[in-house]
DNA sequence: GATAATTGTTAGCCAAGGCTAAACTGTTTG
DNA sequence: CAAACAGTTTAGCCTTGGCTAACAATTATC
């Protein structure tokens, strides 16, 4: 098994910090963070396509690929993949389209990176370095934490 | 060229919240989200590393794969790399230890965690929850943020 | 309307990061 | 000290998410 940690050396002299949390919770934070990787992608994907229908009017391939900084080929592979998960429709050579759950996930992952970016530029942070940082962490922050971030850019809205 | 984004569909009518950024900027978001995913299971491997022998006196393979709730064959794998990388050294069947690199980017990586994650307790996120939200977020933070983080932390320490 | 330019697709390659199964080494214990 | 057990490594597999090169379709231009 794995207990094998405890028997060795019970406590190391002269460390400093905090202690180790107990294996099954450190266990829970990088599995959560797998989790989250999975779904990554995803989001940023479906929640372009909803910004380029919003403020565009049309989301083609060719302008994600842009946006993204990505080849042509792989926003191609990954559009088919969204249509095999039911978030987009598409016909060959035509612009997307989000289904109803894709309009879901697309309302959503906005609303949540709003919040974010919202509440990085109240803390202060410029706000292009204020935009990279979000599009990063949106992913990683709990409901828990989205709501007490929402909570503090409103407070600072009306001091 | 890109440029076709501007010509079809000047301003669509009836859309809500802020307007796209440029390209450019944009482009940038998603790079540094990609960069950021390219040295982010390196840093929590050595960050892990350095903390079990902080902690624990040695750090040994099994103890990885239980803490990060991974295979022994990923983590022998991943030490390998780390290796390779003039992370960590290592001889067949023994504990591992940092490189002089290593023991930089295990100081520099734990740093970084503690901020994040101090930051959301004084926020007031609950504990469990900073745990795992610190996990994913400290990758996607910057400088410029994780400064103004620790600001607020110690604001919120002396009021 | 023919040709050029742009956009989209397909095929095939690669690295990262997971996994299981099997073999091997080191340690503990009867 | 031999056997059993625990820990480590290796081999081989899979999925994701990138890429380039070649080809196909659409759209723009003359
Ligand atoms: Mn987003
Ligand atoms: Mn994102
Ligand atoms: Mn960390
Ligand atoms: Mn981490």
């Amino acid at each position: 098994m794995s207990d094998h940690e405890q028997r060795h050396t019970p406590t190391p002299p002269g460390h400093s910090g905090d202690a180790l949390p107990p294996v099954e919770q450190h266990a829970q934070q990088y599995e959560a963070v797998r989790n989250a990787h999975e779904t990554e992608l995803i989001e940023d994907y479906v929640e372009l396509i909803g910004d380029l229908i919003r403020h565009r009017g049309e989301a083609r391939a060719a302008d994600i690929a842009n946006r993204m900084a990505v080849s042509q080929a792989t926003v191609s592979k990954m559009i088919r993949r969204l249509n095999e998960l039911g978030l987009v429709t598409s016909k060959p050579y035509r612009s997307l389209f989000l289904t109803e759950e894709g309009q879901k996930m697309a309302q959503t992952s906005r609303a949540r990176h709003d919040v974010v970016l919202h509440f990085l530029r109240a803390l202060g942070v410029d706000d292009s370095t204020a935009r990279i940082d979000a599009e990063g962490m949106e992913h990683h922050v709990s409901d828990e934490t989205l709501t007490i971030m929402q909570r503090f850019t409103e407070q600072q809205r009306t001091p």
